[in-house]
DNA sequence: CTTACTGTACCGTCTGGACGGTCTTGTCAA
DNA sequence: TTGACAAGACCGTCCAGACGGTACAGTAAG
């Protein structure tokens, strides 16, 4: 309904989040985005009429496809404990070698506002947690350490070799109760 | 020695890191840092010949501020735990409303390898701290937290309350023992 | 006839950087 | 003490290129 070629839009996605990552946060240009979805200049200003709304697109995807996850990772999971599922959900996250979000460095760098709805859902979740958690000390200790693995994620600085980072994900868990 | 006028230096690095964090990342022209300083765009270009040049005086300066404020925590602590010394400074360092790093998103977005030296830094304080914990899980955990706050503070989400932020520092420390 | 594009040509703006000129400071011979 | 001079530190202007965005004509599918 959205669209009758509607791959189009994820296309154009995908591509700038992988112009993102290879080419640098500051060379995320439109001619660099439409050439890699293999779309002219004129298709992609025609789904994305403003590199704003690119950037948009690239944040509201992002928060959509991370809340799926949560929910689906919340059924699936035995453990009911909100707190272990998302430490095992953003462990898995961070295994990826090529981070998931790496655009966010041109977004920031466009404007930082594009921050703004990262930030809420990020306070929301952390509210969340923090009603469910049965002792504070815990939560803010795993919340953080969590966060501590999405950074060298992002920035992939490769500090932590595989054992070192399974060692941690068990040591939050056992913290996590 | 190294220069006659030497304090237009780092006027202009303490510009550069001013335009970053007021005008966003995406905005840190030599002009504007030029303005800034309250110097021409030609003696900008004469103290740092090119804007590389400049991000990396940033980095530099950044990396030799930090190890000196790590020495110098070190010695006058009383506490002999390196880890612990290490969780202070960077709390305190997070404590500051202005993050004193926002530049660092200017430079990723110029060119992602200026992350390398401050990535190799890291690497090699986490490799230190490591020789001198008496356990693994511990120092993990500890280290990974504090990341996790200087990423908060890098992205200025404030998701934690002061309270929250004390509470959380000393149970690290109590982790560290 | 509408939707969803392609392709091209173009405009205004901004930016890094090169360049030539200018002011300041230190040095040193007379 | 003074005057000549060279090097250092900085100014102001100019320019080529890149970028975001517009406009528009064409087209293939449904």
């Amino acid at each position: 309904m959205r669209a009758q070629r509607p791959n189009s839009r994820e296309k154009i996605l995908a591509a700038a989040a992988d112009v993102a990552r290879e080419s640098g946060p500051g060379s995320l240009s439109l001619d660099a985005v439409a050439n890699r979805a293999g779309v002219s200049k004129g298709g992609l200003l025609y789904n994305f009429p403003t590199k704003a709304k690119l950037m948009q697109g690239l944040v509201e995807g992002y928060l959509r496809d991370f809340e799926q996850a949560l929910e689906t990772a919340g059924s699936n999971d035995k453990d009911k404990n909100p707190l272990a599922v998302y430490i095992r959900l953003s462990a898995e996250d961070c295994e990826e070698k090529q981070p998931s979000a790496s655009w966010i460095f041109s977004a920031i760098a466009e404007d930082p506002d594009f921050m703004t709805p990262i930030k809420t859902f990020k306070r929301q979740l952390f509210e969340r947690l923090k009603g469910e958690a049965p002792d504070l000390k815990s939560l803010l200790v795993c919340y953080l350490a969590i966060e501590g693995l999405r950074s060298m994620n992002l920035f992939d600085s490769d500090v932590l070799s595989k054992d070192e980072r399974d060692l941690l994900v068990s040591s939050l868990l056992d913290i996590a109760q």
